[in-house]
DNA sequence: TTCGAAAATTTATACGGACAACCGAATGAA
DNA sequence: TTCATTCGGTTGTCCGTATAAATTTTCGAA
């Protein structure tokens, strides 16, 4: 049989469906790992990592001694993006899979054009690609890049190696990113867009729009927009004064 | 019989020990995991334990077939971000004015246990206020603090000053704010604050939380939570790589 | 040389067993 | 009653083994 999935990964699911469905209230104990051994005929290991999957989404907390308690329905978002410095930004892509979508020339429209500093009209090399967890096959994000057409080549490599545009760009052309600017939005998923990360039409999506310079007086050289749905990501930061810690 | 750490939380600092020395360098790869039984002389299931304390960490990426990579070295620090004060975190639009819908002391329920680091049941002072533009009466955010019931009394003078509740208590408890941990994600306005809101219920919904801490290791004093509607805030930020502008 | 198939390498899944640490309830002594 | 102890149940750690799946490398045929 060729792709069946794993055994901790279905039971993993039915829990949670039985969380979701209130046959397992929030509060409550789950199973223990003894019942669920004998409840899917399975050895204690594999539930363990069903049960290890859910506490790493958030949906249960276990206590030695105690048990499995189910403290969320809906669990907390899978990914944190922690962004302390410039190299995690930019490190964030190689935890994900990237998958080309398409791949076109199109000339710069009105908003492009404003935020890429150049005027309308301008021969821009569009790339959509989708983003998908590594371990699963989890959809993330759609993520458009626009770029300077000379830059193009490097979409091949982008789609096939785990680096990011960023640290392909300054392989290839000697082009180092020194400063990103990031904008947080959230806005309903349009019909395309939901239909391309199998969510639906109109449910609320976290947009991060970024743009990459090599200094801050040039015009950036990447511009990146990733529509992420709203269960994907949580953008994470932490500010520290000065001095203290 | 003195308590021993775990070996594989043994085998984890090492190893994160060594990807902050450099001894493994962020892009390479982690030495296999039959390496790694050899080297530390435990079994492969405990290598895994401490590579997957890793995984968890987003320290490392694994990858069937191909090994573990380092994609984030942890200690690095180097800070990139430009924030003059708490204040700007977030950069709005528009001076916002603040409205009193709610003061009550209620008890900790999991979740805000959890974030606040205390045990469930603990009494909180929770206030909830309504943000308004200046000038007309467009609402942009339902705001929800939650705070130590000493600190209560600031709430009449954070509704009618315009300064910061962080500000506030620095100023009367000598509470100096040194962390900020920010989290923003998406997600649909629920029927409740889609009424406060004059939004329609299900509409996108930006969500940005904040815990604000003394120092790093303590309890943090106030927890956050602001709800916007889609069109009310974007979110940006700029980051430097150090050294350069 | 080039390309596809096979082999080697590496992580992923899954089974089994054993003991330790921890929690809560039951027990028994003061 | 009250408090310390014991005991059963539950999760945590750790070992061993085997096979599957994904990727890279090697190698032979054209």
């Amino acid at each position: 049989m060729p792709n069946t999935r794993p055994k901790y990964s279905v039971i993993a699911d039915q829990l949670m469906r039985d969380i979701r469905d209130n046959r397992l209230t929030v509060g409550s104990l789950l199973p223990t790992e003894n019942d669920l051994m004998r409840a899917f005929g399975v050895s204690r290991h594999t539930v363990r990592a069903a049960v290890q999957d859910l506490k790493s989404r958030g949906i249960v907390a276990t206590r030695q001694g105690q048990g499995s308690k189910v403290i969320s329905a809906t669990g907390q978002a899978a990914f944190a993006e922690r962004i302390q410095s410039i190299d995690q930004l930019i490190a964030f892509g190689q935890e994900t899979r990237r998958e080309l979508l398409s791949r076109e020339t199109v000339e710069a429209d009105e908003e492009t054009a404003r935020r890429f500093g150049c005027e309308p009209g301008r021969r821009l090399a569009k790339v959509r690609m989708l983003r998908r967890s590594l371990d699963g096959d989890r959809k993330i994000a759609l993520v458009t890049l626009w770029m300077n057409t000379l830059l193009d080549e490097i979409v091949t490599e982008l789609a096939h190696a785990q680096r990011s545009a960023a640290e392909i760009i300054r392989e290839r052309f000697g082009l180092d990113t020194n400063v990103v600017e990031q904008a947080i939005s959230a806005d309903r998923l349009d019909e395309d867009t939901a239909a391309i990360l199998d969510a639906e039409p109109g449910s609320p999506a976290l947009i991060v729009t970024r743009a990459y310079f090599e200094s801050r007086d040039d015009e950036p050289f990447l511009l990146a927009r990733s529509i992420y749905t709203a269960d994907a990501l949580r953008v994470v930061s932490t500010f520290v004064a000065p001095g203290r810690a």
